[in-house]
DNA sequence: TTGTATAATGACTATTAGTCAGTAAATGAC
DNA sequence: GTCATTTACTGACTAATAGTCATTATACAA
């Protein structure tokens, strides 16, 4: 059956050509700008094809959210370097920096990913694909346990449990990212992104770093 | 002059019965769920008379933000408790535990202040209530930094800028609220939000205290 | 009592996500 | 090649909802 191959394929290509347009319309005008005929008009089809391949306005916004997960995890796993041997702490410095380094470097699907807990996304998004992301976003979180695990064991970690602690610096460098990504917060603090990210980092690895005093 | 008096307090007793309904409304059906037809329909008035108290659907949330900010300032205070002798860890603490016991009591005007720094706020809302709530959230970061500046002058932290650390203590439990408020991420972390909290909130103290072993 | 100012109304407009009856194109059978 | 059937696409239409404004009602002052 080359026919329903060849079909398949195409669908899957005019798919892709969605995606792109609603990402161009979308990360231009702003998402909640950017109208369903704008993504329409962008892709040269007519709103109503949109909807034979999304189920919803959040749906395509779903899918570019992974798309920007899958670039996040893709940078996460070059910056842990499984091959290489290197300290646990050195490991966690170059995650946090990928993850600052994305922020930046990808400002609109950061800005996506930053939104996922948002109302509407949970109540429109297909249960499948929530899971998808949740899941995505939780391989993240496993190379940040993985490193404090290997820090733990070689006894330069203090750490009860790494899965949490790797939840917690996590959540720590997010809250860093969300809330200093407005200007006028950096600003009435008078230290830019950068500054507060690594400071921010830097606290939290004297929390777990082994005190010398110790037994 | 009592009867513009009159109607000035007649008029400001008005606004607060719609934004008494709008809170009921709003926090019942939530945020994006309700209309202004249904806040009308609660203010038992007519739906442009909405607009004749405010400008938006957003101004009016940025009122309960407001409302909810004030709330948040009280507790942060009372837990400071400047006519008490405390450590400054102490202090600290107590700031941090009120704000983790903040989300738990008004988890809807918690939400709204996270809501915040949503494209649509800055958009629609007035740029003097924006400023307003700007300084609000800043009198909270005050009470951190007056902490922390207890605490180096007392010997029992280090920290170069009160100002900045204030701003990451505050970033990081942020972070952690934002993320935790899902259950499923939680569920992941097999923790709750309480320890999650206290693990991050140490995690920071242990940061930022003195070290032992120092000079 | 009446004219004026103030307040309130709700039918209406504008915007936009999502639908669906109708049309076009591709495919396969003969 | 022609026709029937399936698949893909279309865009005018519906629904929902924020916000407006000409009209009406009310309160006040002279």
């Amino acid at each position: 059956m080359t026919t329903a191959q060849r079909r398949a394929r195409e669908k899957a290509e005019k798919r892709r050509e969605i995606l792109e347009a609603a990402r161009e319309v979308f990360f231009q005008k702003g998402v909640h700008r950017a109208t369903m005929d704008d993504v329409a008009a962008r892709a040269e089809v007519a709103k109503g094809t949109l909807y034979l391949y999304f189920q919803s306005k959040e749906e395509i916004l779903a899918h570019l959210l992974l798309e920007g997960l899958s670039i996040l995890l893709e940078r996460l796993e070059a910056a842990y370097a499984p091959q290489e041997r290197l300290p646990a702490e050195e490991r966690i410095r170059r995650l946090a920096m990928a993850y600052l380094d994305f922020s930046r470097t990808h400002p609109d699907h950061f800005r996506l990913l930053m939104a996922f807990d948002r109302g509407r996304f949970q109540e429109k998004v297909p249960a499948e694909l929530y899971q998808q992301i949740f899941e995505g976003s939780m391989r993240g979180l496993e190379l940040v346990a993985k490193a404090l695990r290997e820090g733990v064991e070689a006894g330069s970690f203090e750490v009860d449990d790494p899965w949490r602690a790797a939840g917690v610096l996590w959540a720590a460098l997010h809250g860093t990212l969300v809330l200093m990504a407005h200007p006028l917060r950096r600003q009435m603090l008078s230290a830019d992104l950068d500054s507060i990210f690594q400071a921010t980092l830097e606290l939290l690895l004297q929390g777990i770093r082994t005190k010398g005093r110790n037994s």
